[in-house]
DNA sequence: TATGAATGAGACTTCATTCAT
DNA sequence: CATGAATGAAGTCTCATTCAT
């Protein structure tokens, strides 16, 4: 699909609409006063509304593509060093594209637009072998301990990194009241990162 | 609210309708059609499709309290007694009411029904109390080691339930894929239960 | 049609609403919300809403009757004290019964309820005879000049009867504005039978 | 706003309706039907039934405004001729516009559509001024009599000429039963104004 | 290529009325 | 005799999309 400034203006209005109001609850007219476009626009450009949908992920796609595996076969960083790469680049990912995955996590099981479900669980089972295979070379290499549950272990990592950052404001007003502390968005993600490692270290390692 | 049977089968129809297809999503003709009855009733009984919707929280709502309070103060049983039990019931608590808690991630951050944001903010700042007054008992009584970040503690218990349970298809693909393994929805409540007391554990005991 | 005090009491309410918002304006719910009886029973009562319509006509039609008929033959007074009597008996009825006519007014020419039309027509008619009649009498016993347009000596006395009543507001206003003066009811209708029965004697009197 | 064929249509056959069985009365299915075009065009062009109201307002608007306000400096022609213009031209004004009227009464009083309110009470307002001024510069140039009660005079037009306008039916019929007789709708508005002009002669002309 | 105009389908809601007790 | 429950019909309006240029 080429790309053009207004189509590229239009995605991006539309994801922030997707994510704050979903999918139904956006209409195109709202997508089109927004980006400053005809509404006839949007369904010349994109056909449908749906495809639009389509095209954002499309668009945004590559962020979600890490670039760790590479790291998996570097010999010159220790294992520990590479769960800490993993952890950090998966948190400035996610927080990168939180609009993306705002809207992942709203029409997640949208029946229609299979091949989104695809793309995204495609998506998701690549992070997963990632962070599987980066753990069972610990193991085999016997830095890790083996007696861990692999999927527990994936699970937590962007179970807590979803949860902190969509939660950010009832964590930040909650801490407000308690102790008059208002956390900036890097310091929650510096906590989330330290705790994730720590944990990581905890199960992980050999007692 | 007065209750009867229509009412609740309506709310009971409209809850998996709204956690399947979000509240913009979902027509109070596709509610009407699957709770047979007319399309009138439903707003001869709730008045309108927010207050159908709100009407769900306040039905469900009871559900969402958590009956733990009770057992900060009781000698009986041990600190990690407690925190066993929390996650049980949490768990438990959140397997029950998933469908609730799908149309609370959906319609997360729903400008409108302000009564229903408060509700909800309500009930988290609950449950984060309740854990946060766990932990600290058990500081104060020696038991737990006080060098923790009490907000990613409680982050981790709703974070990793909620993904392991809205990804169970995912997951269990997966490890099928993978391991020629599919485990049942119990199981995958006693894995997550027993990473979660475990990983508890790790943080909390005192080296 | 037995009356009872359920009854009245939605036939006042429906004359207020009606004379407010218009027949159309108005639902049963309304009537019923503020006659504080079932929604039901207005229908039990009155068979459908058109026919509260018509009732509310039946109940008031008294008060449309005017009791001046009599007048005519009564040789104690003279011509032109019945004339005074006329008009002041007409705005006086005219305003104890403002809301009916002004329902009258909203709901003139409605195509259904040939019932009530002609119920009307025949009000009209007879208030038309009555003044004529008067008149009439008057130019034959020699008091009368007998070069009127006897019609349109008939349409001022509803035409500005009715204007003056229900334009009461405008012109408080209007008089205030510019004379910083605000009547009362009761001086409107005084200023309204002085000029009527002074325009009377200047257009029917010998010169 | 922009006018086109179909809008003006539109707002005609509105027009009609809205005279007839009042704004409730009156469906946007039926205007549609009427006007030949689509229902949801009507909501295209003019937002809401609402608006379209109003927007007759504003295009029949003009007609509602008065031209003779000039002629009070005039000093080619006297006073009464000035009165009989008014006249005239208020009946005739009045007699083209009669549908707008017509919704004017039925409407009076509606609650919302502020900006309309606002916008019959100043054109009621400028009519008052209008035939006011011309009499005070009447009175003030010794013409005509002082001792007269102005705003039963501003009253007399329009209340006499609506009741004759929205009676005609009733009095063309009753003329024609006592007098075997039916006026055409201009020998009513001759009478009207004779009639008029001869009261404000006789009313104001000095003794 | 781009867009103002137009539209069928369907959204939510309210209506007057009737049913069952 | 009275009414809570229920409903078909119709209300206004918005939707995504297509047409004609």
């Amino acid at each position: 699909m080429e790309l053009n400034e207004k189509k590229i203006k239009i995605m991006e209005v539309a994801e922030d609409l997707f994510a704050i109001n979903g999918f139904s609850g956006t209409s195109v007219r709202e997508i089109a006063k927004l980006a400053d476009v005809n509404v006839a626009m949007i369904n010349y450009y994109f056909e449908s509304k749906d495809k639009l949908f389509e095209s954002i992920f499309r668009y945004r796609g590559d962020y979600l593509r890490t670039r760790i595996e590479t790291l998996i076969n570097d010999t010159s960083i220790t294992n520990w060093q590479k769960i800490d790469f993993f952890i950090d680049e998966y948190i400035e990912r996610f927080s990168d594209n939180h609009k993306l995955h705002r809207i992942l996590i709203r029409e997640h099981g949208l029946t229609n637009n299979e091949g989104i479900r695809n793309f995204i669980n495609e998506a998701k089972y690549r992070n997963y072998q990632t962070i599987t295979n980066f753990v069972k070379r610990g193991q085999e290499q016997g830095d890790f301990n083996t007696e861990v549950d692999m999927m527990m272990l994936y699970t937590m990592i962007p179970g807590i990194t979803k949860f902190m950052l969509f939660n950010e404001d009832f964590l930040r007003f909650t801490l407000n009241r308690d102790h008059g502390y208002e956390p900036t968005h890097d310091e929650f993600k510096k906590r989330n990162k330290d705790f994730l490692k720590n944990a990581f270290r905890l199960i992980l390692e050999k007692k």
